[in-house]
DNA sequence: GTAGTCATGTAAGACGTTACATGATTCT
DNA sequence: AGAATCATGTAACGTCTTACATGACTAC
């Protein structure tokens, strides 16, 4: 489970409570899981069971009393051991791919729609994706090259989506070709 | 779930028994489900209860039955209205980039190491992903546009994967310089 | 005789999501 | 008065995975 490590790296730049987790979550570029309470809390107590983080309850008068999680040594390790574990490639799925893999049903006016459609949806993302990185360049980084790390996070997924629109212009240039 | 429009696809071309639908999927480079069981078994009861397949049972002697499906009008009719639908941007979840962002904690060497180790993997699925275009041209494509839409299709993770090696090789340079 | 293929299916679990439950405080 | 925020957690469900159960036939 990645986001277990999600976490500990967190905590490595300072105790959160479960609930500045999930907010951390739902607002990151670069970790990119939403938060939802069913896999944060969970997850705090089974890193806790295991000893890889503690908490301290804190008391705010009559508030819901928060739990403050910080890095034990063994998460400390747990933490370096992962990064530096050989990393994976990961999968590619697109549901798009499967649409197109019939789109032969449709006339050529309609998969021409079809196309049109994706690339206007790509580039909304790679604008929303851009407009992210230029709002949100706070990630609390500690020296100068976990600053440019992030920064290339944040580009990564920009990357992709550039490739993308360009392999459908591709696809749409052989596509004309073909007729 | 994309899965049953990918089966209503594969039945659009030809009738298919569950078992030879789960074979397709775990040898096809574009269609990327493992061709597991627990997915392919109940999706087929399920389209069968919404009536867009159907079923004709083959005995063959002492070995087991056979459930061979085919697409009724009904799932002609679905496969369509779901190819000619508004498309959706895949989102892409890379472990690695989580791998990344706390990789701050290594030395250069170390973090030059993994990213050495990062870019070899991904050389290697690109290799890997070629061969198998290479190898195997022979899905049963019957115009020569739905040829050209399966060979793009094919081609689509290659190109992720080039632009994943570019940002990697930007990446790199960006750390040297930092230096 | 051992492994592989043909053919169906179930069990259990990893990972992720939205929605709900609870209850006080703070802002408009 | 109503909405948002702080803060914990549970329920239910969707998708996908590996592993198991069963049983006959086929090729080495």
């Amino acid at each position: 489970m990645a986001i277990e490590y999600a976490i500990l790296g967190l905590l490595s730049w300072r105790p959160f409570s479960g609930y500045e987790l999930r907010k951390f979550f739902s607002e990151s570029v670069a970790l990119y899981w939403s938060g939802n309470s069913n896999q944060v809390y969970p997850t705090l107590v089974r890193l806790h069971k295991e000893g890889l983080v503690e908490n301290e309850v804190r008391q705010r008068g009559n508030y819901p009393p928060s739990k403050v999680y910080s890095l034990t040594m063994a998460g400390e390790e747990a933490l370096t051991g992962w990064v530096t574990a050989a990393p994976a490639v990961s999968q590619i799925r697109s549901t798009f791919l499967t649409q197109l893999a019939w789109a032969d049903r449709l006339t050529s006016e309609e998969l021409d729609s079809l196309l049109n459609h994706y690339q206007h949806e790509l580039q909304l993302k790679l604008l929303m994706q851009r407009e992210l990185i230029r709002r949100k360049p706070a990630e609390p980084a500690r020296t100068s090259r976990e600053v440019l790390l992030w920064k290339m996070i944040a580009d990564h997924d920009c990357a992709l989506y550039e490739a993308e629109v360009d392999w459908l212009g591709r696809l749409r240039q052989a596509l004309v070709k073909e007729e």
